[in-house]
RNA sequence: GCUCCGGUGGUGUAGUCCGGCCAAUCAUUUCGGCCUUUCGAGCCGAAGACUCGGGUUCGAAUCCCGGCCGGAGCACCA
């Protein structure tokens, strides 16, 4: 009893130090962002920018922007404009305002024109490939002498240019040592049809350009971002000191690898239209909703992004370590039901007491949740599985001996199984049961059969099935119980 | 190739900034045990790591140098 007290008062400072490390800069008045791409639902790797950026927006009291980047119209799903905030909201992730960058072009033009009156920008004709090879010799383009007037005319004129004539470009360091760096693109011309804008612009601001004008005229305190932008932050901050911006915070966290589903967005999209999956819940996926599907609670996502945390160093996730997790919460909230996969009807030979209701509660740590009743005759359905020879016991009800087809009673108390060890296994009444369709994480299904009590369940319901797992209710058919398959 | 960034058990982390309190934390995992009834759950217990080599120091997971391994970026994508 004593090591019980101790334990609550030592895991209290324990649980606050979790994860996260602290914001470097200002903790007042912070504004962070979680700014995707539309290209289709959120996965996993989502999470990983929007849980921290929500957490230390909560812990400091602060903004978080939902900013969708759509910048480029062949990369923009339509209907992600819908999934992405439903996404969220399961994720627990509530954003302050959310903000489409389609709706900014115009400041971008202007902040644009701003760069060309100073001379920190210049708009370049040279086709990619030439500018490319000047650039890695530290060679600057002709067009960079270009006149602050050269480049309003042509900027005047970009509108009536083809696609691919002109870009405007960032001045940076033409001998910065990285040459990615060197000289960025701003805006470029696309002729592709945009979602919500059409064919409205046909310049279109570069994620690098649109990014750091946003950051900055939404006040961004602090920029979190996967270390893939490391390059990136480098060529905003030029811009920043162009316009003569303070620069925001900068935090890059390493990569997330996912086990297994290494699914891109885009793949799994070629998936669903060929019919390879059976959309973007499909439990193959890796996206939230296909986890959510499963049963996975959106706070053991959560935690484990926390507990990752904000570091550079890669990490990878495993499904068992989710598993893991996710057990320890859905353990206290599933009730526990019978469900016999392959379904054989036996009869116990020799059975003669007659038909007794058999108590089992749904939850033996919680017993207020009351008892299901199981009828019992002498007659059940068994798992194929669990038909093997040997003593056996029916959870709850008799002992049996099973060799090969033949069935027969062997005794009814506890300690008689309990004395040969023998194996307790569930059953299904045959006058009160359901048919049940458990899918699988790897989209296959389990066909069979299981109690009536299941039928007292809603859609969204978590169990565990003894013996097989934990599933969710997804879906009540005409006759019978679809379940997902979460974990053991 | 060039530029940059990492490296604590199987996995994820704490500790690294400001060297000793670290024979290294917690979780997951694996294994074992327990249980008047899930030996696929639960409960209890155990196992398992500082990338390597030098250096600095009385003392290094922590500081320095080098190697090895891993990752990212090098677009008119985000």
């Amino acid at each position: 009893m004593e090591k019980l007290g101790v334990e609550v008062e030592t895991k209290k400072p324990k649980a606050k130090e979790t994860g996260l490390q602290e914001l470097p800069g200002t903790h007042e008045n912070i504004v962070l962002r979680f700014a995707p791409n539309p290209s289709g639902p959120l996965h996993i790797g989502h999470s990983r920018a929007a849980v921290p950026n929500a957490e230390y927006v909560k812990r400091h009291n602060g903004k978080l922007i939902l900013r969708i980047e759509d910048t480029d119209p062949k990369r923009v799903y339509e209907p992600a404009y819908e999934m992405i905030p439903e996404d969220l909201e399961w994720l627990g992730v509530k954003a302050d305002e959310i903000i489409y960058q389609s709706d900014r072009f115009e400041i971008y033009y202007d902040i644009a024109r701003q760069l060309i009156e100073k001379g920190a920008a210049y708009m370049c004709t040279c086709d990619g490939a030439t500018f490319k090879e000047l650039k890695d010799n530290c060679k600057p383009c002709p067009c960079r002498d270009n006149s602050v007037e050269e480049n309003l005319e042509l900027w005047e004129k970009f509108d009536t240019m083809q696609a691919g004539e002109a870009v405007l470009r960032v001045k940076t360091d033409i001998n910065h040592k990285n040459p990615a760096i060197r000289d960025w693109v701003a805006m470029r011309l696309e002729d592709a049809e945009h979602p919500r804008l059409g064919t409205k612009y046909r310049i279109y601001p570069m994620m690098n350009f649109s990014v750091s004008v946003d950051d900055h005229l939404m006040g961004l305190t602090h920029v979190l971002r996967g270390k893939d932008h490391l390059a990136n932050t480098e060529k905003q901050k030029y811009l920043y000191d162009h316009m003569g911006w303070d620069v925001p915070e900068y935090i890059h966290y390493g990569r997330l690898k996912m086990e297994d589903i290494a699914l891109s967005t885009s793949k799994a999209k070629e998936g669903i239209e060929d019919g390879t999956y059976s959309g973007w819940d499909d439990p193959r996926l890796g996206t939230l909703r296909a986890i959510a599907r499963r049963g996975i609670q959106a706070k053991t996502i959560y935690d484990l992004i926390i507990e990752i945390g904000v570091k550079m160093a890669d990490s990878a996730i495993s499904w068992k370590k989710i598993y893991g997790q996710n057990r320890n919460f859905l353990e206290p909230i599933a009730n526990r039901y019978f469900f016999c996969e392959n379904p054989q009807k036996i009869t116990v030979e020799g059975y003669t007491e007659g038909r007794v209701d058999i108590e089992r509660p749904l939850h033996a740590d919680h017993m207020d949740r009351g008892n299901r009743v199981l009828p019992f005759d002498g007659e059940v359905y068994l798992a194929q599985s669990d038909i093997k020879d040997g003593m056996f016991r029916l959870m709850d009800a008799v002992n049996v001996d099973i060799n090969g087809e033949e069935i027969t009673y062997h005794s009814t108390s506890f300690e008689d199984a309990r004395a040969v060890k023998a194996r307790i296994i569930q059953w299904v009444p045959l006058e009160d049961n359901v048919n049940v369709k458990i899918v699988m994480d790897d989209a296959s299904i389990k066909t069979g059969i299981g109690e009536g009590a299941l039928k007292n369940l809603e859609v969204g319901d978590i169990v565990q099935f003894e013996r097989v797992g934990f599933a969710r209710l997804d879906e009540i058919a005409d006759d019978e119980l679809i379940f997902y398959f979460a974990h053991k």
